[in-house]
DNA sequence: GTCTATGTTTGCGG
DNA sequence: TCCGCAAACATAGA
């Protein structure tokens, strides 16, 4: 569910919770498998008494810089998210990694699903190296877009998916978009116009700006959806136009909004606004 | 009991 | 090589 709005609003909010300087002060591990690299015990001993030195992001991945020049990486994939919580307070049932720092706080990866994974490597690149396009950077130009799409035949949801060609949409941004830039999610990439493609690079660069405006998306109750730190709800959910609005109408047109699937996932568009030829 | 889920990776077959 | 598909991860909620 974190997808690049998210997952910012997620580093936005530890960067205002006054944790860089902190020094970690032990490391437990409730779930082995969470550690993607290295061995959960040299990924303990490596971590510990290491001080927190920047928070980025790359894709949908939190990126913690350590002043030793390490890096802990964090991916939320579907149901992660991040707390920080003082010392005291009990371990609840799906809090899988708990960094204690100096200042009698700890950071905890809360995950129902167990799907999310930390690294700490040296190089961030070891990771992130075959990511695709920041879409919010400025090497994002309308020119590059075009000239790679072009040599896809791919369907255009699943290329957007794909991290390894632009990083940081998920389902519910590449649906949005699509809406947006009036586009049936299975059009082929290469068969794309160039106003087309104008109009899909402007549409996934203004939902996702929204999307952090609105910081994040938080479906149903919260409990398995989206919240950044400490359970903090976005209001993005009011602003998606398709998204899990099959059967309502569409907001431009009035038509009913339809659902299908598209590559194993849910796909929600106005069968009006985005049609299928040409 | 059934079905679905917003992410990613891997392996298979065409 | 490209592409679509299915499964795996593991659990909650409807």
């Amino acid at each position: 569910m974190p997808e690049l709005p998210e997952v910012q609003t997620v580093v936005a909010e530890l960067q205002e919770a006054r944790l860089l300087g902190r020094r970690i002060t032990d490391v437990k591990i409730r779930w082995q498998k969470i550690v993607a690299t290295p061995q959960v015990d040299k990924f303990r001993r490596d971590l510990t008494g290491q001080t927190l030195a920047d928070f980025t992001r790359r894709g949908k991945f939190i990126m913690i810089k350590l002043q030793s020049g390490k890096w802990l990486l964090i991916h939320l994939r579907m149901t992660g998210q991040l707390l920080i919580l003082p010392a005291n307070r009990p371990v609840t049932k799906h809090e899988h990694v708990i960094l204690r720092f100096d200042d009698r706080r700890t950071l905890r990866y809360h995950d129902p699903r167990k799907f999310g994974r930390l690294y700490l490597v040296d190089e961030p690149e070891q990771i992130i190296s075959n990511l695709g396009w920041e879409p919010l950077d400025r090497a994002f130009t309308l020119k590059a877009f075009s000239a790679k799409l072009s040599r896809f035949k791919r369907q255009i949801k699943p290329l957007l998916l794909d991290q390894t060609f632009i990083a940081g949409l998920g389902n519910i941004y590449v649906d949005e978009a699509l809406f947006e830039a009036y586009l049936h999610p299975l059009r082929s990439a290469n068969s794309l116009k160039p106003p087309e493609i104008a109009a899909l690079h402007r549409a996934i660069r203004r939902v996702l700006r929204k999307g952090i405006q609105n910081r994040g998306t938080s479906l149903g109750n919260g409990k398995a959806n989206f919240a950044s730190i400490n359970r903090r709800r976005g209001r993005n959910q009011e602003s998606l136009k398709v998204f899990q609005r099959q059967g309502q109408a569409c907001p431009r047109c009035g038509t009913v909004i339809r659902r299908i699937a598209v590559g194993q996932r849910s796909t929600h568009f106005c069968p009006h606004c985005q049609r299928q030829n040409r």
